[in-house]
DNA sequence: TTGTAATTTCAACACGGTGTCGATTAACAT
DNA sequence: ATGTTAATCGACACCGTGTTGAAATTACAA
């Protein structure tokens, strides 16, 4: 029986999450306590132990509502679109929502949160993208693709963002694209 | 004055090497203790702190090593040879040090070491790819393929080696030689 | 071999964060 | 108003940390 959690709580977490984000745009997210964040989101720390297990535990929570909240506006980006414009699309959303990005991003504590956010951002886009035909090297390609993709868009936050998305969309779409024969020989 | 370190202290420090690669085979990384690495490198708690400050500062002096070896390795390859060979004798290096290799890359606490590692090991084959002649992009461009090269080795070493160096080569090569194009537009 | 300096050991300490109690108070829905 | 759910509070034992001062051990050179 799944059961719908009160708004009481809801709000709970909700004040330890935004907790967390703050602490995370003032100190590494290694030397954050439990201690510290109930402090911040004035809650006894008793509290805390009765919703999450740890720092990390309530990290991935704000992750999964990211990942869908982003996956949810890529869906609603339309479908007559470009590859380009769709990627375009999720980057001015990155640049738009750059504080939070930045913070999840360039944590310290990013890497797992790169990799399941881009996937699924990535999983609307992929399907516009070509189909690199070789079976045998396909997922090393993609994995090329996509980590290479990841790590622009990194560096574009970590720049403050010194190009316009349209020309990073263009970029990343090109670089994907001139892939493509590799595998056809 | 630089003092040279005594044998006796490059010993005490081995040991706590030693212990730490091996703590990093059987747990998370952040989960080990100072007390725990003291206790399977058979040394007292308070020689710890007599070398090092923390757990991380061990491991950085793990990773200094190990690239510098590495560096080294690929220094002594021979000029005469394809790039293609270098990355392939790059590889194979990596793959005959499998069981360490595997350790620093998937440690969790690999962000760090992968990127400074990479950077130093790659620049000795960084010489001998193409220029690419966009100014203003370059720099993305060489974060997409170093990343990209860089994970296409992490899963490489994920998968227990399922394909021949020398394929895995070629197929870096060749995707970082399709991008060349790209710029010149 | 012996003396000296360097290094490691040891016991002890205060400190701070952790996770868990049981009991109490507050919030909320019916 | 009542019963349920959630948050608070104080307290507790536990554990790892980092530092101290003194003693024991080791390395090495004279």
């Amino acid at each position: 029986m799944e059961q719908k959690e009160s708004r009481r709580v809801q709000m709970t977490k909700l004040l330890l999450k935004t907790a967390l984000i703050e602490l995370m745009q003032e100190k590494p997210f290694r030397q954050i306590t439990i201690k510290e964040l109930c402090e911040r989101a004035d809650l006894n720390r008793t509290t805390f132990y009765l919703h999450y297990a740890d720092q990390t535990d309530v990290l991935r929570d704000i992750e999964r509502e990211i990942r869908d909240k982003t996956v949810d506006y890529m869906k609603n980006v339309g479908t007559d679109i470009s590859t380009i414009g769709l990627i375009e699309a999720f980057l001015q959303y990155i640049k738009d929502n750059a504080k939070l990005f930045r913070t999840l991003f360039l944590s310290g504590e990013a890497e797992g949160f790169t990799q399941n956010f881009m996937g699924y951002a990535l999983a609307e886009i992929k399907e516009n993208l070509p189909y690199y035909g070789d079976e045998l090297h396909e997922k090393y390609i993609l994995t090329f693709l996509m980590n290479g993709s990841t790590h622009i868009l990194i560096e574009w936050i970590e720049s403050g963002f010194d190009l316009p998305a349209s020309e990073v969309a263009t970029l990343i779409y090109k670089l994907c694209d001139s892939v493509r024969d590799i595998a056809k020989e």
